[in-house]
Parts: structure tokens; C-alpha cells; sequence
DNA sequence: CAGTGAGCGAGCTTCCGCTTGACTT
């Protein structure tokens, strides 16, 4: 039997540090927290003075036995989970659901997985510190409290099964509010002048005026004025400068980056990193520190020494400078410096790649570059045109690593021709071109993590869950759009020439941004009023801080939360009483044939508009549900009215209506209970004619006939029908096997219903109730 | 399975942060 135990979070590196230890040590791991508040219903005894009541997560149960009977047999039980809030916290809860004996337990910390610093570790040890566990419980307090209270209010004043909390509903504030500084922008239309200019010599160069210019006569006067015209050199200078190398990757770097030259999204990115940790090629992947060890500094060294040469080599510390940071592990870079590349699947080496190039590039040496600006003048104009080059004197890091940035990549700056003050210049061509001002970017998934993570909300392991969250429940989508033509005025100056065109571009065009939803932006401007200081960005810089006393001892963590707790339960409260259901209504004007008032808002089914008021007697209001590609903020009062004109009734046949209409999986003409999709004919609800619907309604009846074994009518309707894969039952829009042992052609009604009735609950459910 | 949109009530949903597998279409 082992003589100690030693306990980390994570497997993959109880494996290592198991290695290093040798026989007396067995080495096991927690897989993170192993207790957690109660589920049901907030799991605090507020009346208690907010006692926690914490219990072993179901899943955890056989792991817990065995720790306790490896703690029990061992002479020294040795905790060393992370060095930060959470990790101090899962150490507390080991000691205290393991029943360990504290005369035989010590807590160790290291924040390298290297031998001589898990061997370190071992000879300073000390006790578990209860300030940082009290700043852990006040967190996980809190938030379950803000948590378990708001989302109610909104089950009750918007919609069920919706969720707020102190991460997600910051996240989808950061949406919603972009997206509105979106609608509100007004482009401003500006000129831009550049030109191709030849040297004496005939070289060839491009400059341009800097200044933006504000309209199409400016820009003809310049050209008009310097038609036929030589510029010179006005001034020239050569300056020195350097650029200097990225720090390693933390989890949000990792997440931006990979999102911008590997187009991955943020939990791609992460699954992907997983493996790579776990194939031992990565250090952890989870972290906010740019911290390299020791032994990575060496390797580091190493590797770029024996590949490129002592020059390239400079070694480098970095420091964090994010909000919150907790740096209990080191900054992501590979195990091995001297692996430049990996097997495995595509994606996996491309990220490898991109580790591995970072870190190493993050201690080379400063690229050398020497800058060249030229000034073109002509005395006819009041503007001088600029000419920038670029030339690289020494490439130190740029020889493996170029940092992307988010902004439109700035055109190459390349190698100037060599000119003198003076020299005559002549020009190729000229254009004045007509730009737009454009609106700020929508968030991508990894430029939203930078934002969270600037200001200090969520840490590493939340941002791709949260994520994930905020699209599950259906206040954001990550979509693509298209964009829309615009034309733009451009005037050419070539030989003696002034050439004015027209031309058009696509703006707007979006792919992979995050787009609010009518339903989170009714969720957010309803927690933002009634929530404020819950929503507000400094609210998690706020608690943080106090997180911070708690862990220093200065505050007791009950009373913080005492404190917190009185008015926000008292909001709450307040809300539920008083506030009215957020509906989003939005008044779009009135409709000009009957004078009735037209509104768009949230119903019971989703986004919907509405033609006159609700509370007339005889006269009903009419509805209809948007499209999935209309929304309540954006929709016109022409829109809206054209909606009311569907379902269109186009004819009768054989007794029962023929008519066509849009719906949630796009248009279509129904007869009966036959509905044909308008998608494949590309044909449109508003103009399809009754002949045109009647044939697609004979084509997908003799379609339905051809797979339909029978068909049971009654409510519901229950049909057998062949499938792709073998027969199924349909009832709705639900599908379900056949079980062995039924023949289908001759299953009765009652069959059916057994069978439904029977089925195995859906995957999503069973997966909850594990 | 084909027109819905109000409110009631039972019983359900929900937080953030640590960790990995075990599930099928």
C-alpha cells in the first residue's frame, strides 16, 4: 500500500506527476469539483444565515468512495489541486467529504508540471487557507442567488425555461447593445485619394493623401490641378524601428487567434486542445497567465539556438494584464520545444502549429525593420501625398510567427525605390475613391471572449460554455448574412485624362457573428431596467473586489453576502409585484385601408405581429408569426401588412381548401393535411397560382402514398410510413422506431399508441436525469 | 397536422466554475 496520496484536478496530469513521484506515491485526481450546491431549489439556507448546502455530485460517488478508502490506508494524504480560489476550494471540500484526518493531510501548490517543482512543492507544505475557501463560497453563493432568482422573474415575465446570470446576461448586454449602435449608425460618405507614381529611374511606387476628403468636387479639383503635372520629393526619412513578439497563449489568445487564422470556433478550439493535452503535447489549456516555467524558458532556448542561431534567441517574462487573473497554471506552449510538428488529425496539427509557433516566437528576438516616408508635393494642390515602406533589416521572431489582428489587414507596406529630396516624380495613375464611415463589428464568438475577458467576466473554463449558453437559449445566433450593393462614385486621373465611374460593392456581408434575438433583446432591456446593478459591466469587478477581502481576511464572506443579498432579494420581490410582461411591443403604425393599429412583439409561439387591438368585442385582431429572418426591432410597417395577407386561400379541391403560406421551415401550400414545401420550386407564397399548388399537392400525395403503409385517423393521426432507414411511426412532427417483435404492415391503432407510448424518453432528457 | 396569441395551475425550467468521458443519429 502506497505509503502517500496525492490529489490533483485533473487526470491527465495525475498521470505525469506520478511518473516523477515514484512507488510511494499514488497519485489520483478529483476531475474538478466534487461537491456542489443542492440543485433544488437554491441550495442556501438563506433564513440560516446562508449556509451552503453542498452535496456530492451523483456522478462523482464512486470516485469519492475511492478516494476515501486510498485517503484512509495512506500515512499522508497531500492536496494539491490548484493554486487559485477554485483549486482551494475543491481541496476543502476533499478534506471535508474524504473525512480527512488534518493531522495527516497537507495542501501543496505548484504551478508547473515540471519535477523539480512538484518535488519543491513537497517541502512546503502548508494548510488549506479558509479565507480563499470563504471567497470561493461567497462566489459560488452569489452567483447561484442571482441565478436561481432572476431566471424565475423571467419564466414568469417573459418566456419559461429562460436563464439569467451574472456571465450569460453581461454577454448578451454586450450583443444587444452593438447591435443597436448598428441600427443607429449612419454611414458618412468621405473621399480617399491614392496613386501609383514613377521614379526617375521608372520605378514604380504607391502613395496616398492622408487627409479624408469630403466630396467628389475636392477630389476633381486635385486631379484637375495636377493633370500633366510632375510632383517632387518634399521629404524623406528613414527611421529605425522594431517589432517585438506576442506573449504565449492564455485560453481567450488561444480562442481569438485560432478563430482568426484557423477558423475555429471557440469550443472547437478547446476540444481540440483537449487532445492535444491529453496526447501530452500541450500544457494545460485551460489558463490566464503568459507565464513560462523555468524548464520552458530552457527548452525554449534550446530549440531556438540549435534551429536558428544564438541572435535569434531573447529570453522573455511576461506579465499578465488581465482583470481577475488567477495564474494558478503556466501559459499554453508544448511540452517539447524541440517537436515542431505532431501526428494526428488536421485540425489538431494545424493548432499544434500554432502553439508551438507562438511560444517559440514569444522568445526570439525583435524583428529589425527600418521605416521609409516619402512626401510628394506639387504646388498646385494643398495636400501632400505619402508613400510608406517597409523593409526588414533582421526578421528575429517574424521568421516563425505573424500575430492577426481583428482589424482589416493595413496594406502590405513594402519596399520603397530609392529617391532623393528634389527628384522629379511622375504619375502613373491617380484615384479618388468614395468610401463609407462603417459601423462598429459585431461580436465574433472569440472577439466577444476578448471583451468578457477584458472586463474580468467568466474565467477560462466558462468562456465556450457560456457561449454556448447565451445561443441555447435562444438570445443570440451565430449567423451568416448577406450583404447589400451599394455604389460608389470613383474619379481616375490617367495621362490627361479625369475618368468619373460608377461602382458598386457588397457592404454587410456577415459570416460567424453573433446576432441578438427579439427574444434576448426583450430579455435584456427587461433585466437591464429592473436589474441594473446585476447588468451593469463593473458589477463582476465590483464583487471580485470584495472576493478579494474575503480571501485577505478582512471581510467575513455570510456578512458580503448578507449585504448583497437584502436589496437584490428586494428587486426581485419589487419586480414580480409590479412589473408588467415584457412583450417587446413595438407600435409599427397604423394600417391605411381599415385605420387599425399595427403592432410586433412576442406571443406565446415566438415573434408575431398584430392588426388592431386585442380587447375589441367583435372586431378580432389578426396575427401573424415573422419569419425566421424578420425581427421585431427591424420590421417595417409595409412588412408587417404583407405578412397579414398569408395564409392566401387560393382555391378549393375535392372539398377542402387549397392554400399557401410560410412557415417555420419556410413557404409552402397546404391542402388538408397535405403540406408541400415552395423551397425546391423557389416559387413564391404571395404569387403561386391554384394549378401551380394543386400539381405540387398531386406530387407529394402520390410521394406520401408511396412510403405510407397506413394511416390511422382520429387525433392524433397516426401514421406507418417506410423510411430511408427501415419503417417508422409518425405522429406530428415526432418519428418512432419499431421495436423487434412488431410486424408493420399490420399494426392496429392500438399497437401504435403501445408503442408511442412505450418509447424511451428523448436523448436529452435521460441525459438530465443522470 | 394547421391555426394559435389570455390566464389559471401542476410541475418542469435556472446559476458559475472545476473537470472528463459516454452517449446515438
Amino acid at each position: 500500500m502506497a505509503k502517500n496520496l496525492l490529489i490533483v484536478e485533473s487526470p491527465a496530469k495525475a498521470g505525469t506527476i506520478e511518473k516523477y513521484l515514484g512507488k510511494d506515491f499514488v497519485v489520483k485526481s478529483s476531475y474538478g469539483h466534487i461537491r456542489d450546491l443542492e440543485k433544488k431549489e437554491t441550495g442556501v439556507k438563506i433564513e440560516d444565515g446562508f449556509e451552503p448546502v453542498y452535496v456530492i455530485d451523483p456522478d462523482k460517488k464512486k470516485l469519492v468512495t475511492e478516494l476515501k478508502k486510498l485517503a484512509k490506508d495512506a500515512e499522508m494524504v497531500w492536496l494539491a489541486t490548484d493554486e487559485d480560489r477554485e483549486g482551494e476550494a475543491i481541496s476543502w471540500h476533499l478534506a471535508e467529504a474524504l473525512k480527512l484526518n488534518p493531522d495527516k493531510t497537507k495542501r501543496i501548490t505548484f504551478n508547473e508540471i515540471t519535477k523539480p517543482a512538484v518535488l519543491r512543492s513537497l517541502e512546503n507544505p502548508r494548510t488549506i487557507n479558509n479565507n480563499l475557501v470563504d471567497a470561493q463560497q461567497a462566489r459560488r453563493v452569489l452567483d447561484r442567488l442571482v441565478g436561481f432568482e432572476l431566471s424565475p422573474v423571467l419564466w414568469k415575465k417573459v418566456k419559461p425555461a429562460l436563464s439569467a446570470g451574472r456571465v450569460q446576461s453581461v454577454a448578451v448586454r454586450l450583443i444587444v447593445e452593438r447591435e443597436r449602435e448598428i441600427l443607429d449608425f449612419k454611414p458618412e460618405t468621405y473621399f480617399k485619394v491614392n496613386g501609383k507614381f514613377k521614379n526617375t529611374k521608372g520605378e514604380l511606387f504607391k502613395a496616398e493623401i492622408s487627409d479624408k476628403l469630403n466630396s467628389e468636387a475636392e477630389v476633381k479639383e486635385i486631379l484637375e490641378a495636377v493633370k500633366g503635372d510632375h510632383f517632387s520629393v518634399k521629404d524623406l526619412q528613414v527611421k529605425p524601428g522594431k517589432k517585438t513578439p506576442a506573449p504565449p497563449f492564455t485560453t481567450s489568445t488561444l480562442q481569438q487567434e485560432a478563430s482568426r487564422k484557423l477558423s475555429f470556433s471557440v469550443s472547437q478550439t478547446m476540444g481540440v486542445a483537449q487532445k492535444l493535452y491529453e496526447a501530452g503535447y500541450i500544457t494545460y489549456m485551460r489558463t490566464d497567465s503568459v507565464n513560462l516555467s523555468e524548464t520552458a524558458l530552457n527548452g525554449a532556448r534550446d530549440a531556438i539556438t540549435s534551429e536558428f542561431g544564438n541572435k535569434y534567441h531573447k529570453q522573455r517574462q511576461y506579465t499578465s494584464k488581465s482583470k481577475g487573473a488567477q495564474e494558478a497554471h503556466e501559459a499554453i506552449r508544448p511540452t517539447d520545444f524541440t517537436r515542431a510538428e505532431i501526428s494526428g488529425d488536421n485540425q489538431a496539427q494545424r493548432l499544434y502549429e500554432l502553439i508551438w509557433k507562438r511560444a517559440i516566437a514569444s522568445q526570439m528576438s525583435d524583428a529589425e525593420i527600418e521605416r521609409t516616408t516619402v512626401l510628394l508635393e506639387n504646388n498646385a494642390i494643398n495636400y501632400d501625398f505619402r508613400a510608406k515602406g517597409e523593409v526588414i533589416k533582421f526578421d528575429g521572431f517574424l521568421k516563425v510567427y505573424i500575430e492577426s489582428t481583428d482589424d482589416e489587414p493595413a496594406e502590405e507596406a513594402g519596399i520603397l525605390p530609392s529617391m532623393t529630396i528634389g527628384e522629379s516624380i511622375a504619375y502613373d495613375v491617380i484615384t479618388g475613391t468614395q468610401r463609407f464611415t462603417h459601423h462598429p463589428p459585431r461580436y465574433s464568438e472569440a472577439r466577444l471572449v476578448k471583451k468578457l475577458e477584458e472586463q474580468g467576466i467568466g474565467r477560462p473554463s466558462t468562456y465556450a460554455p457560456t457561449i454556448s449558453t447565451v445561443q441555447k437559449r435562444g438570445y443570440v445566433v451565430k449567423e451568416e448574412r448577406p450583404g447589400k450593393e451599394r455604389s460608389y462614385i470613383q474619379l481616375e486621373l490617367a495621362g490627361k485624362e479625369v475618368a468619373r465611374s460608377q461602382k458598386t460593392e457588397i457592404t454587410g456581408a456577415e459570416k460567424g457573428k453573433l446576432f441578438p434575438t427579439d427574444i434576448g433583446m426583450v430579455v435584456n432591456d427587461f433585466l437591464v431596467e429592473n436589474f441594473e446593478g446585476i447588468l451593469d459591466y463593473g458589477f463582476t469587478a465590483e464583487v471580485e473586489d470584495q472576493f478579494d477581502r474575503i480571501a485577505s481576511g478582512e471581510i467575513q464572506w455570510k456578512k458580503m453576502i448578507e449585504k448583497f443579498y437584502g436589496p437584490f432579494h428586494e428587486t426581485v420581490e419589487n419586480t414580480l409585484e409590479h412589473s408588467e410582461r415584457a412583450t417587446g411591443e413595438r407600435h409599427l403604425g397604423e394600417d391605411p385601408k381599415t385605420g387599425k393599429e399595427v403592432i410586433a412583439r412576442i406571443g406565446r409561439y415566438g415573434p408575431m405581429v398584430q392588426l388592431g387591438k386585442t380587447d375589441e368585442e367583435e372586431d378580432k385582431p389578426q396575427f401573424a408569426s415573422l419569419r425566421s429572418d424578420q425581427s421585431i426591432a427591424t420590421i417595417t410597417l409595409e412588412d408587417a401588412l404583407e405578412l397579414f395577407k398569408l395564409p392566401r386561400v387560393l382555391g378549393e379541391l375535392e372539398g377542402k381548401k387549397v392554400q399557401a403560406n410560410i412557415g417555420r421551415f419556410g413557404p409552402y401550400v397546404q391542402w388538408g393535411s397535405t403540406f408541400a414545401s415552395l423551397k425546391a420550386s423557389g416559387l413564391d407564397p404571395m404569387e403561386v397560382d391554384y394549378d401551380q399548388a394543386v400539381e405540387l399537392i398531386q406530387e407529394k400525395v402520390k410521394a406520401d402514398k408511396e412510403k405510407t403503409i397506413n394511416i390511422f385517423d382520429g387525433k392524433p393521426v397516426i401514421k406507418v410510413l417506410k423510411g430511408r432507414y427501415g419503417p417508422y411511426i409518425a405522429v406530428g412532427r415526432k418519428n418512432f422506431k419499431i421495436p423487434k417483435g412488431f410486424e408493420p404492415e399490420e399494426l392496429d391503432r392500438a399497437q401504435c399508441e403501445q408503442i408511442i407510448n412505450e418509447a424511451p424518453a428523448k436523448k436529452t432528457k435521460t441525459k438530465k436525469k443522470k
